[in-house]
RNA sequence: GCCCGGGUGGUGGAACGGUAGACACGGGGGACUUAAAAUCCCCUGCGCGAGCGUGCGGGUUCGAGUCCCGCCCCGGGCACCA
């Protein structure tokens, strides 16, 4: 339970009053304006769920919030929104339990939400709240989904155009308006597809390739089937999604799991001639080095050429193969194999190898996967794992092209040699090294017709739609002959309609499809009853945040252009392979169409750690009756003496009084170890949470939440108090702040003071507040001597220190700071007051601590003038004692001498 | 397996190549109080000590937590991607 602190002050007086003020003065609204420079603090914005915020949240608004007060004060004009990435699954589920419409859930819970929001002293502009449910929102995110479908990709120009744009090649201009709509439909950046998705028949929704691994994670069957979805041309953007993340200021975490992602591999494709048939198998490798080592082929069993090539007497055996594969979901296809239990089918068909003319046999297996490279590969066994598995199994030839640089000798039987080195038995290219033998190979193959260099990507095109009701409508129909016809702008939004039923049927036709009046257009033609992903919205909204009133537009050019790219962007990592690949890509793809003036949105991008929670565990970790692990709350256990160990506590059970171990987790629901703000905030005050959270440690770590921690900042904020209310123990007379010193004090309190305002500074600017907070901390510490002020000035709070004090402590401390100001007798709220400047002649002492070192040992410290040359340092030095002592009699070998610093003898 | 981070007191964490452990929590002692709470002050890396100390072993340097090489451990990402 949270003991009440006592309270030194009347926090929550003071942050009502602040708050009020905030709102009616609209300190924090932003316009633009193009006399001012621009700084752009974004939140990753939250799924509004049920729960209501927790600790966790608060951290990275706490850091934007504190870097939005501090531009502002600096001279920025700060635009720090906030909304709610309100469409998806919970809110849908929440409404099939109990039947309330996801649009009133998501109204409460983001009433809930904004209201802890302001409570924690946010200096959002609230008039830019925005709803990605909301139909003026959706409206455009719809708008950008037609341009995505009513552009092409030019490979040419490396960029989208318009579709009307096409080259049309003659002879489907030949073929009349039906063959000119298939060419572009193949080619739209949205486009319709009957591949394989990922369907999950418990929640009744496919899933993106982004999505699989974390639905897998939480319990989810996923299964393969084939279903006729919109999917996004994300693809094309693969080598600028990577090139452009080189100028960002991303931590390095991010970068790299996007890089892995995309997936880049460069190698070259190689035509295989088909024994006996026309046209040409062709094959992607990076190892085209090893071409001579190629002893078989293999396609995936979905290879569109298998059905062609297998001969009669394979025909049985192919099929039932194909057959098992299909059935077969993409997890058991891959454990067994992985383990290099290789299984697949011979076609009967040969491939001639294009050098040495051989025949070899082409297979099918199911190590080959149809959606990478071209589908299929040459298998060289002596020099791929997976080939060698594969050849041992099915007792193919394995044959050595590749040998160590070093000369040592590699049994290829056994194993395969994977590393590079020397090229062997390959006539083309023996004795290149594996690098210049791949380009030599290339060239070779370019040369006589029958290969090129070729760059592939992991990345697939993105699953865009999904069969669940609370989701943006596709702006689409399709007419009876089946084609697809967008909306017309102007008639924008697609409103969704209601129904009765939220639940998808279990071979997935979407709620949609039963909105009968909703979806049969005048015309005949049937609406798309499919609706987009959770991503859609969250894809463009810190656009929308630039220009959120805009009837009109989805954004004006004036407002994009003046506010864009964010300055600064922080969530958690777990976007890192979904949100922001996807925003990347849809930005881009603005940008090539001219509705945005930057190809990159997110400039810097910090993933704030996470706040663990605690649990607390039997020693014994025994499990409960139904089976599962036994666990205590924070509320069930508390601190007494060990009895074991005098003068230290142990946790035990309140009620049995049994010793448990503490672990700390990632706090969520479920585990019952959630921290509401709401509660702190009323015991400790917004300030104290503000404060602690950011003083835990660096952003980017994980820490655990301590009650002991938050005391901490909470009787530091009390200090601060005390520095003006000193005599304050609630009595009417102690109200009357202390008297001030005129001006900045002695110089003890000038140097301190601007000491203080440029290491705060300093440290806001690198974000690293826990060190910032502690040079507040030592500030008030030692800004006041202890003594009487009538004799000693030192113990005076000068005016001009407390003035630029207060400075310093609003961003971090806004509530406090603001009412401190007041009591200084300003007016108005110091929100956009200056920065304070630390002066530069209080920065430097004229004495300064000097180390004497002797063979780099620490012996001794005295105060030299800064003035002092190296020479009268050096002979300062030798007048210690303890150095002259060491110095008797030997002439040191060298002296080194850090003006400022020290003094080393190296004897 | 490959690729990124990271290993500093009892704890969270500080340290432009220049006094390792700022600040805080926890712990110990004291002041105030009839008493307690709250508050304030002092001590608190290890070692009785010479000294020793930033995961381990080398190296560069007058000087290394920081730079280089080789390991170990922890966290994360990717992985049948040819």
């Amino acid at each position: 339970m949270l003991a009440s602190p006592p309270m030194v002050y009347d926090h929550q007086a003071i942050e009502r009053r602040w708050q009020e003020y905030w709102e009616r003065n609209e300190t924090f609204r932003a316009e633009v304006d193009p006399e001012r420079p621009k700084f752009y603090v974004l939140d990753m914005f939250p799924y509004p769920s049920g729960d209501g915020l927790h600790v966790g949240h608060v951290e990275g608004y706490t850091a934007t919030d504190i870097i939005s007060r501090y531009k502002r004060m600096r001279g920025f004009n700060v635009l720090h929104p906030m909304g709610w990435d309100a469409f998806g699954l919970p809110a849908e589920r929440h409404a099939m339990k109990t039947g309330v419409h996801p649009a009133r859930v998501i109204e409460n819970a983001s009433g809930n939400f904004r209201r802890q929001l302001k409570r924690l002293g946010f200096s959002y502009d609230w008039r830019r709240e925005l709803s990605t449910t909301d139909p003026g929102y959706y409206h455009w995110t719809q708008w950008i989904f037609l341009q995505l479908w009513g552009s092409y990709y030019d490979r040419q120009a490396q960029r989208a155009r318009p579709i009307a744009q096409l080259p049309i090649p003659p002879e489907v201009t030949a073929a009349g308006p039906a063959a000119i709509a298939r060419y572009r439909d193949d080619r739209r950046l949205a486009y319709l597809d009957d591949a394989p998705v990922n369907w999950c028949p418990a929640l009744r929704v496919v899933l993106a390739n982004e999505e699989v691994a974390e639905k897998v994670e939480d319990g989810y069957e996923v299964v393969r089937r084939p279903m006729r979805q919109w999917v996004l041309r994300i693809t094309e953007y693969a080598e600028r999604l990577l090139a452009d993340l080189e100028g960002l200021d991303w931590p390095p975490h991010v970068l790299e799991i996007q890089r892995n992602w995309v997936g880049r591999s460069e190698g070259a494709e190689i035509d295989f001639a088909v024994d006996g048939h026309a046209g040409a198998l062709t094959v992607f490798t990076t190892r085209p080095d090893t071409l001579y080592g190629a002893t078989y082929m293999v396609l995936a069993p979905e290879h569109p050429l298998v059905a062609e090539i297998t001969t009669a007497a394979q025909q049985a055996e192919v099929r039932a193969y194909v057959d098992r594969t299909a059935r077969r979901s993409e997890r058991e296809r891959q454990a067994e194999s992985i383990e290099g239990k290789k299984t697949g089918a011979f076609t009967g068909a040969h491939a001639i190898h294009p050098l040495s003319g051989a025949k070899i046999p082409i297979w099918i297996a199911d190590y080959v996967l149809l959606g990478y490279g071209t589908g299929a590969i040459m298998a060289v066994p002596g020099h791929d794992e997976r080939d060698h598995a594969f050849a041992r199994a099915m007792a193919l030839p394995i044959v050595q092209v590749v040998a160590p640089a070093d000369g040592a000798a590699v049994d290829i039987a056994a194993a395969a040699f994977v590393g590079e080195g020397v090229a062997v038995n390959s006539p083309v290219i023996d004795g290149q090294s594996t690098a210049a033998a791949k380009r030599t190979m290339i060239d070779h193959l370019v040369a006589h017709g029958r290969g090129r260099a070729r760059v592939t990507y992991k990345l697939r095109d993105w699953l865009f739609s999904r069969q669940r009701y609370w989701g943006e409508p596709f702006p689409l129909a399709y007419t009876p002959a089946g084609e697809a016809v967008p909306v017309p702008e102007d008639q924008l939004p697609v409103l969704l309609p209601e129904v009765a039923d939220y639940d998808p049927s279990e071979d997935g036709e979407p709620p949609l499809s039963r909105a009968t009046a909703w979806k049969q257009l005048p015309d005949g033609s049937v609406r798309e009853t499919n609706t987009m992903p959770q991503w859609a919205g969250s894809c463009w909204y810190y656009l929308r945040f630039c220009d959120p009133g805009n009837g009109t537009l989805p954004w004006s050019k004036q407002a994009e252009s003046y506010w864009m790219p964010v300055d600064l962007y922080v969530g958690g990592v777990e976007h890192a392979a979904t949100h922001l690949l996807y925003s990347r890509f849809w930005h881009k793809v603005l940008f090539d169409l001219g509705h945005v003036s930057e190809p990159e949105p997110f400039r810097r991008l910090v993933n704030q750690g996470m706040i663990l929670g605690a649990t607390f565990l039997p020693l014994d970790r025994r499990k409960d009756d139904s089976g599962k692990k036994l666990v205590f709350l924070p509320a069930q256990v508390e601190e007494r003496d060990d009895p074991d160990r005098p003068g230290s506590k142990r946790w035990v059970v309140r009620e049995t009084g049994e010793p448990v171990e503490i672990q700390w987790d990632k706090m969520s629901k479920s585990r019952g170890n959630v921290v509401n703000p709401d509660e702190v905030v009323a015991s400790y005050g917004a300030d104290s949470v503000r404060l602690y959270e950011m003083f835990m440690g660096p952003l980017e770590h994980s820490a655990p939440w301590q009650t002991e921690g938050l005391a901490g900042v909470h009787r530091f904020l009390g200090r601060v108090w005390k520095l003006f209310f000193p005599a304050d123990d609630g009595s009417a007379e102690a109200k009357t702040p202390r008297a001030l010193a005129a001006g900045e004090g002695t110089p003890r309190q000038r140097r301190l003071l601007h000491r203080t305002i440029a290491d705060v500074t300093d440290r806001t600017e690198r974000l690293s507040f826990n060190t910032a907070i502690s040079a507040l901390m030592v500030f008030v510490r030692d800004i006041v001597a202890a003594g009487d002020p009538a004799a000693d000035p030192e113990a005076m709070l000068p005016r001009g220190a407390a003035t630029q004090f207060c400075l310093l402590l609003a961003p971090y401390a806004p509530h406090l700071a603001e009412e401190l100001w007041s009591v200084l007798g300003h007016a108005a709220s110091l929100a956009h007051e200056p920065w304070p400047a630390a002066d530069e002649a209080w920065l430097v002492d004229d004495t300064f601590t000097l180390v004497v070192q002797v063979d780099g040992k620490w012996r001794a410290e005295i105060a030299a003038p800064k003035s002092a040359s190296k020479d009268e340092l050096v002979a300062l030095a030798r007048g210690v004692e303890d150095v002259a002592k060491r110095l008797v009699g030997v002439e040191p070998r060298r002296v080194v001498v850090v003006p400022g610093r020290l003094v080393n003898f190296v004897l």
